[in-house]
DNA sequence: AAGAACTTCAACCGCCATAGG
DNA sequence: ACCTATGGCGGTTGAAGTTCT
């Protein structure tokens, strides 16, 4: 689809470049075959998965997909205020060192506390032009609602806690998750299927949410119907209360 | 309502470090 | 000691989305 769309869009933007190699935004069924990949192999020989999972797609590629967007322990959503007070110590501590911070925040990566960074402090640092004083008070006009979600959500979380754990260790039970994540897994024959989402585009268009469960788990939905029952008990959670899901995949708001 | 301006973030690039032959 | 392959990192780009005028 994109081959089509993209060609001749931008020097390079989703077409098979000479090398054979493509670029550009990746697709559900990309998504799918690295998943996949690393469900059998494990991270790491990312030139190998071009050959092994049939991706043309090179090792960087891959690697930075997987780090960047599919690991499933990422987190997703908004960056905390505490998560916030965090990146702004430590990037005054240590700079730039955009992993060395990510590393102390679980489920956050380096991309995106620079991005973070980037979009939010850096401007600062200028004198205050009459714009940059506007986008300064959208920001903490966004920030204060932000802030304001997440005092609910944290309210909502206590009352929810008890039964996230009820639901959660049904799911251990029932689908012999062994990854160190949520990703609902179905049994399909002899072969152990994951559900991951797969595409940015689709997680949208599905209305699909991640959303931050005690500030560290991402839920997505699942894809059969026993788990629908399952997963359906947490994304009811935020319908009852609103406003409790955070931003979808890609970030952005809906 | 529409176009301009701005923001966000996924994905790319180039460089560097390290491991293995 | 050198070369090559690989992976990791930080900087940058640009499409898409949002807000402003």
């Amino acid at each position: 689809m994109y081959l089509g769309m993209m060609a001749g869009h931008h020097m390079g933007w989703g077409i098979i470049e000479e090398e054979g190699w493509r670029k550009g935004p990746w697709t559900a069924e990309e998504d799918g075959l690295l998943i996949e990949y690393v469900k059998l192999h494990g991270e790491g020989r990312w030139n190998s998965v071009a050959r092994l999972a049939g991706l043309k797609r090179n090792g960087k590629s891959c690697r930075l997909r997987w780090v960047n967007y599919l690991r499933p322990e990422l987190k997703r959503g908004q960056i905390t205020p505490h998560e916030e007070s965090i990146i702004l110590e430590l990037h005054a501590r240590w700079g730039n060192r955009w992993s060395t911070i990510a590393r102390s925040l679980p489920g956050r990566t380096d991309n995106e506390i620079k991005n973070y960074w980037r979009t939010h402090f850096k401007k600062k640092a200028k004198v205050p032009s009459d714009a940059s004083e506007k986008a300064k008070n959208r920001f903490l006009r966004k920030k204060q609602f932000h802030n304001q979600q997440h005092q609910q959500q944290q309210q909502h979380l206590q009352v929810n806690q008890e039964e996230v754990k009820r639901i959660l260790a049904l799911l251990d039970e029932n689908n012999d998750i062994k990854m160190p994540c949520f990703w609902p897994q179905v049994k399909q024959g002899m072969e152990t299927i994951s559900t991951y989402p797969h595409h940015t585009t689709d997680h949208q268009e599905q209305g699909f949410n991640y959303s931050m469960l005690n500030g560290n788990v991402s839920l997505p939905e699942a894809s059969n119907n026993e788990d629908n029952f399952l997963w359906d008990g947490l994304w009811n959670l935020n319908d009852v209360h609103g406003n409790f899901s955070s931003t979808c995949a890609t970030g952005k708001a809906s």
